[in-house]
RNA sequence: GCCCCCUUAGCUCAGUCGGCAGAGCACAGCCAUGGUAAGGCUGGUGUCGUCGGUUCGAUUCCGACAGGGGGCUCCA
């Protein structure tokens, strides 16, 4: 029929509307509360304007401004307008791009000059966009051919390059032009006759439909994050579709602050770093010191069981050791320099554990009836970080792994790698993570060794040992080490940001190197597979993730103090030292605090210090033979407790390494984000110590 | 390494438009002996990150260095 076109829409219904009707048309038709929500539309899985007209019998689909792409459309109509108001405020500059990224968005500047932004710019910046916003101008979406948009940005280098670049083909061209012509061709959004951007979109219909955004920071970064290239400015800012969802967004940030490892560890008198030792480098305090050995006493307890055998190995070595591992190849970036000994001699401090076990293989002559052979290390590493990027304990130059090294023969690799799966999987569950999925790194281009054949089967197997492992895989192209690839283990933490935690690397190369062989049943040589894995990948990231994921509150069986004991009046002292006396001699951390000062006062010192238990104890304790017992996260004290009750219960918690009920949550209770947001979050996605050895 | 910001008491921070500095908490002493999140009084606290420059004089201005924070593959 003429005159009218007929779309489906995701509930399988059909509408029929005018011929020439928009997306925006079809939204206010749908309802008036759907029209108001609606930011962009999806025409045949193609993400459009609401301006967009409707072709006869497409699927379409409103995209509202709470889920994840309407909240991009958002996004990168909220960048379009940081740009237009650095334009406005440095005339001359020149504008790269304004992506969307994870919860908010940027967009990078060359201001004229060689001007650089400054924190107090944000409040000028700011102020414009919201001017621009009042303005409610319009998008309007033009096309034109390569050298329409090359005349159109004539004075913007950054714009023509990207305008080359899909002339070239080099860029992605997903926006077919309405008419069906398939030569090269660049879109444009105009705000205002003073502004337009060259963007695939799509866009808001205009400026109004913005406003729940945040500039949150600036910073420099490289053109198409290349260091030889100009160095840009950077304006780093996050919107949402209400104020709610905004102020949700910060209130989670603000969490993740208070969260914060390296703040904690200054509050709990945990580590340090001290200046005078060096950037990256830290110290552990005896509460600190307290929390790695209970990790480590735990981790070494559960290699123990697991058929893993206990090495050492120096911190040093000739050069030629990491010469025949290919380190020095590969990895002499992250490595420290050489110094000389003996007349010449080179050593390097070990950037990675493998190469010694290795030669702990290699020290005999091995039989196949020896493997699989598991030799585990709380080896101490050191790594030349850069000065920009070490950071708290997450980003350090010298660090403990938690190093292991599984010899086995070919036909032994997949069911080690999969038991070495369970086992990291386990114990990390322990420790309270318990929210996984996995992640398969796949061979780096150009930066690999070995051949495409070894490569492919040692990826096959990863894939097929982590898809049996019941948990979501990824795939990382391109993110394995230089030997082999391998798989990450990563965990949410309490307030849902993923963290890289375990990796299980598969290696073909380093046995080739080294020139490892074991005697078969049938009297011949043959070359031992490699697994390297690391369960924490660091004592210190580790110990850093479980902080923030408890936000200091440590479980019980992991914090350095354990119970605090808290007589009423001095003359209860007596009782109390017995009663701390009575909790040591079963092993249990307890200290005492004697009573200096109110009893209010040492209550909240307790409570600030996130103590698993305060006992107080008085005069009727002292007639009983009972404590009060203050239990952290506990709503009100519990008095009259018998000592050999709470004794025995604590010794049950601690030896059954029980979580603390509630870890998570932000202050107000809330989940994160609306809508399942899968945000990683603010701050601290970890990566890896990167590859282990 | 590069860009922006920061460095003042143990911690968090104020301050000096250039004349050797302050608050709260913490710490010490005294008083108070208090049944579950801060009792009172008194007191000491600093090479104002380091080195150099400008200046009669620098914690303050300039520079270098060190340390810290935020970024630097999320491709119109």
């Amino acid at each position: 029929m003429a005159g009218v076109v007929t779309v489906s829409l995701p509930d399988g219904s059909t509408r029929q509307l005018p011929d020439g009707s928009t997306a925006a048309d079809l939204a206010a038709s749908v309802g008036p509360r759907l029209a108001k929500a609606a930011v962009a539309a999806r025409i045949d899985g193609r993400l459009v304007d609401l301006a967009a007209v409707l072709p006869d019998g497409a699927d379409v689909a409103i995209v509202t401004a709470e889920a994840a792409d309407g909240r991009e459309v958002l996004r990168h109509s909220t960048a379009h307008v940081l740009a237009q108001a650095v334009l406005r405020l440095w005339p001359g500059a020149h504008y790269a791009i304004g992506p969307v990224i994870e919860d908010g968005f940027y967009y990078d500047f060359e201001l004229p000059g060689g001007a650089r932004f400054t924190d107090d710019d944000l409040g000028r910046i700011d102020a414009e966009m919201r001017a621009i916003i009042a303005e409610d101008q319009p998008f309007v979406r033009h096309e034109h051919t390569v050298e329409e948009g090359l005349a159109i940005f004539a004075d913007q280098p950054f714009k023509r390059e990207i305008i080359e670049a899909v002339g070239a083909g080099a860029a992605e061209v997903d926006a077919v032009p309405a008419d069906g012509r398939a030569d090269p061709h660049v879109s444009t959004y105009e705000n205002s006759p003073a502004f337009t951007d060259l963007c695939r979109g799509p866009h808001v219909p205009a400026t109004g439909r913005l406003g729940h955004f945040a500039l949150q920071r600036v910073a420099g970064a490289y053109w198409r994050g290349d260091e030889k290239r100009p160095q840009l400015q950077r304006v780093y800012g996050t919107a949402w579709e209400s104020a709610k969802a905004l102020e949700q967004h910060l209130a989670l940030r603000a969490e993740a602050e208070r969260r914060d490892h390296r703040k904690l560890g200054v509050e709990l008198d945990l580590f340090s770093f001290p200046d005078e030792i060096g950037s990256g480098l830290p110290v552990f305090h005896p509460k600190g010191g307290t929390v790695r050995r209970l990790m480590e006493e735990y981790s070494r307890q559960r290699h123990v069981a697991a058929g893993y055998e206990f090495v050492t190995t120096p911190h040093i070595t000739k050069a030629g050791l990491f010469e025949t591992s290919g380190h020095l190849d590969w990895f002499a970036d992250g490595m420290f320099p050489p110094m000389e000994l003996d007349g010449g001699q080179q050593y390097y401090l070990k950037p990675m554990n493998c190469p010694f076990h290795i030669l702990i293989f290699k020290a005999r002559q091995r039989s196949y009836r020896e493997l699989p052979l598991r030799f585990f290390e709380f080896g101490t590493v050191y790594r030349y970080e850069k000065s920009g990027v070490v950071h708290g304990l997450t980003r350090v130059r010298g660090m403990t792994q938690d190093d292991a090294h599984i010899f086995c023969r070919r036909d032994q690799m997949s069911e080690e790698l999969s038991s070495t799966l369970h086992f990291v999987l386990d114990v990390l569950r322990d420790y309270g993570l318990d929210d996984f999925y996995l992640e398969l790194s796949t061979k780096p281009p150009g930066k690999a060794v070995g051949t495409d054949e070894e490569w492919d089967e040692a990826t096959a197997t990863l894939r097929e040992v982590a898809s049996g492992m019941g948990l979501g895989l990824l795939t990382d192209e391109g993110g394995g080490a230089f030997y082999g690839p391998k798989i990450s283990v990563q965990a949410k933490d309490a307030i849902g940001r993923t963290h890289q935690m375990s990796t299980i690397q598969l290696d073909f190369q380093e046995p080739q190197r080294f020139g490892m062989e074991y005697v078969g049943q049938d009297n011949a040589r043959h070359r031992p597979i490699m697994i390297h894995r690391a369960l924490f990948g660091s004592v210190e990231r580790f110990f850093a993730i479980l902080l923030e994921h408890y936000a200091g509150a440590l479980p019980t069986w992991l914090s350095p103090v354990q119970v605090r004991v808290l007589p009423v009046r001095d003359d209860h002292l007596a009782y109390a030292g017995k009663v701390a006396d009575r909790l040591a001699a079963v092993g249990v951390r307890v200290e005492l605090d004697p009573a200096d000062e109110p009893l209010g006062a040492r209550i909240r010192r307790g409570k600030l210090d996130k103590l698993p238990y305060l006992l107080v104890v008085g005069d009727d304790d002292v007639a009983a033979g009972t404590v009060g017992v203050n239990r952290r996260g506990g709503d009100r004290p519990q008095r009259g407790v018998e000592v050999m009750a709470f004794t025995e219960s604590l010794e049950h918690e601690i030896a059954a390494r029980q979580l603390p009920e509630a870890v998570g949550g932000t202050p107000d209770g809330e989940a994160s984000g609306s809508g399942g947001a899968t945000a990683a979050g603010p701050g601290v996605t970890g990566r890896g110590g990167g590859p282990v050895g």
